[in-house]
DNA sequence: TGTTCACTTGACACTGTGTAAAGTTGACAC
DNA sequence: GTGTCAACTTTACACAGTGTCAAGTGAACA
């Protein structure tokens, strides 16, 4: 998500903050954590914060794509393309989305939370969702290519198929509920997957 | 869900609250929607829901159980118990919360969105997805007696995926960003427990 | 007629966001 | 050394929203 970056690379106290609001919303969730205590994670004084983002909602939205960047989801996803066969490049796909939802999950909720008041954290979020749509629809071409998807079913049902596997919000929502491992979760969207997919 | 409700009926403000809440929360979005907004809808005055409900978590969380009882899903759910063969059944039992997903939608949100704030507003949640998985493990049972289920998957698995399957945040979310129409949405929900559940 | 209940009005304490202004500190330029 | 610039600090405040409190109203009912 997001390759593009400012040119300029980020300044050390932004990227603190950025830091302090990822880990903290992983640990209480959004609700639960203000300025003030991004504030004294990093460090430096409330006001400082607001010298760096404009407010709580670009800061939110800013962490995203920071974490996008410090995880380098776009080369994890990409790494994916240089599987052999279709249904190896699915799997690949699939494990790396999947494994990444645990590190963004807590801003994600965040993201999700912002929805119905700012603009920017819904276009974000919609992104987000849009490019793990585009991500699917490379995978399933693939599949398609090596002839291994069932006649009946079009590409964009397939797709569509996909996508909701990896929504992010209630997958993880429920491994947790249910106690799944991270290992299981993965197997288990790889074998839904593929069960939908192939005959 | 709750088919225990309070002895004594509900009365006539508290509900009025109730449904005035329901209507912003589907139109605005949790994090749009203000005490005094629901007071205003309702016709009373801000304090005056202060004597309904202690806060605003538990008037969010009395609003879900409150719709439960309405739209009568208890009794929704229980119809697919008569679904003569148990693809039937299962087919039935996801139509019935396929289709009372979006009365719930706002609602749903804003109590995932309290669960960091909120005691009982986690408690709900969990609550609602164990009523889900509970549901399906019935619905797959009744599968599994007619023996149609495939050798390699057991009870527990099947229920996990159609747990999946149903749980209501991100499939909404999915069925809007894709323009999928309600019945669309329902039918995809149906062929992909299928497709996960049978051989 | 008096009591009670549901509600109203107005005031206020508290928390959190965001803004504004003036002061500090360190680095770097000359 | 002196000036200056940027990043940050402290203090203060405006504003919105939640939740509380106290006194008052008005209709129903005994």
């Amino acid at each position: 998500m997001s390759s593009a970056q400012s040119p300029k690379q980020e300044s050390d106290t932004r990227s603190r903050i950025l830091d302090s609001a990822w880990k903290l919303l992983a640990g209480k969730g959004a609700g639960a954590v203000r300025m003030s205590d991004i504030a004294k994670q990093t460090g430096i004084s409330r006001q400082a914060v607001y010298l760096h983002f404009p407010s709580r909602a670009e800061l939110l939205v800013a962490t995203t794509r920071h974490i996008d960047q410090v995880k380098n989801v776009d080369e994890r996803l990409a790494a994916s393309r240089s599987a052999r066969s279709g249904i190896e490049r699915l799997d690949a796909y699939i494990a790396a989305w999947g494994n990444y939802i645990p590190e963004i999950h807590g801003v994600a909720r965040a993201l999700i939370a912002l929805q119905d008041q700012d603009e920017d954290a819904r276009a974000a979020w919609t992104d987000r969702m849009n490019a793990v749509r585009h991500g699917c629809a490379a995978a399933v071409a693939a599949l398609s290519r090596d002839n291994q998807l069932s006649a009946e079913l079009s590409e964009r049902e397939a797709t569509d198929l996909l996508c909701s596997l990896l929504s992010v919000e209630s997958w993880e929502q429920l491994r947790q509920l249910c106690g799944w491992s991270q290992a299981r979760y993965v197997e288990l969207m790889q074998r839904t997957a593929r069960r939908a997919l192939l005959r």
